[in-house]
DNA sequence: CTTCATCTGTGATGCCCGTCACACTAGATT
DNA sequence: AATCTAGTGTGACGGGCATCACAGATGAAG
């Protein structure tokens, strides 16, 4: 088992415990329970009432999706290490608006609710930061609905792509692996669709595949189309 | 100019100043510029980079909505007495994310930023509230998400005229007098089919016109419609 | 009362994009 | 290697909904 300050580190920078001073995170880090997770398997369920926790993933990656009416699935936001999900149910004490499931074997910490707020009041400098963060979430769910109703396929799936491109990798590699499926999913468009607009794109020399998995070449055309269109 | 006590009393009960104490409260509104606003007058404008205010309603009725690409409108939220708006941008310190302006006469209190975290940090124990709140938020976007990409018109369109039903009144009158434009901004589609809907509608005797405004006659019809769909 | 801006009703048109169908590919599993 | 399952490519089709166009209605302002 890792030590105490490992998992502190792994701790993303704008993660919702990034405010936490040190003492205050090592006190409520011990209270969380740690669980292993393997590919595909669920820890939060939608419509789920007791909601007295939230997960802080540290080490694999996590989906957060919402099954809606007809089947379909939305996926609302992947993660990776250092970050926190399940936090709306937790702080709101209503049932689970979405569920969180592995994407690879995953590592995660259940906090409990109590602690959680225990640790925050501990420490009401911390306060701002969570507020903050907070306030960071419902701008992306801003731009989300923007985007989907304004925009049309290939400035969605753009916008998505984006998201995905991992941050720590010096080429365009995505983080996840997305599926078709899954990009579809996430950018709110049919599979056949994505597939149709990344052989568009390959031909532009927009993007790459290296086998399944796509290495984003032209990461500037596809922000452009994010947050402008095809108009502009 | 009223007295503190009667603005306090306006704050609508799920409001993000709701968790803090009178005293708390009373120094945040003795710290508050309040202001006049006619029909249609811009109190944020949105992409403004001075955000460091927070607005709460006393009277009259707000929009919130983004101008996106296309110049279509697009309403986020409609706000009644007591209730605040602007808090993502003051909290995170980004640019303003939408537009806030007045649907009628209106009057607000100009929260400044610090004023507001002073006042929460002042008592920590408003701060399990303000989260509350803030989640409640997040939680309701996700729903429309949801509701932007599952459900056809009829749905959206329900769910939009649901929001907006006046809680204050016994027979179904909508807040705000909304345009068929407003409400086409509102679910994400165009004028001329909530024109199409609300003759449909009329005719069922799901809804009644009363001059141009809008009575609904069989809430639990739209409800439902908003719910689970066509299909269901 | 008249005028003018804004809102509303309704048809015609077209196209974006979801759905269906089916062949093909590529890792996984034995 | 043989098989299987999940993923991918591509065409055809059709429907839902935006857009355009214009007429009628309503109410505010003079």
């Amino acid at each position: 088992m890792d030590t105490l300050d490992e998992l502190i580190d792994k701790l993303a920078t704008d993660s919702l415990l990034k405010a936490l001073d040190p003492p205050q995170l090592e006190q409520l880090l011990r209270t969380a329970r740690r669980k292993e997770l393997a590919r595909g398997e669920v820890i939060i369920s939608q419509g789920d009432e007791e909601s007295d926790f939230a997960v802080c993933l540290l080490a694999g990656g996590l989906k957060v999706s919402m099954n809606s009416a007809g089947g379909r699935e939305i996926i609302l936001n992947y993660c990776g290490p250092g970050e926190i999900v399940g936090e709306i149910a937790m702080l709101d004490r209503g049932p689970r608006t979405a569920t969180v499931s592995a994407v690879g074997p995953s590592t995660v910490l259940l906090l409990p609710s109590q602690a959680f707020i225990d640790a925050v009041l501990s420490n009401p400098a911390s306060v701002v930061g969570v507020m903050r963060e907070l306030a960071r979430r419902a701008r992306q769910m801003n731009l989300i609905v923007e985007s989907d109703r304004t925009f049309s396929m290939a400035p969605r799936l753009a916008r998505a792509i984006v998201r995905l491109i991992d941050p720590d990798a010096d080429d365009g590699r995505l983080r996840h692996n997305p599926s078709q499926s899954d990009l579809g999913a996430f950018a709110g468009l049919a599979r056949e669709n994505v597939s149709r607009l990344l052989s568009e794109w390959e031909e532009q020399s927009v993007i790459r595949r290296q086998g399944r998995a796509l290495i984003v070449l032209n990461a500037d055309y596809l922000q452009d189309l994010a947050d402008f269109g095809d108009e502009g």
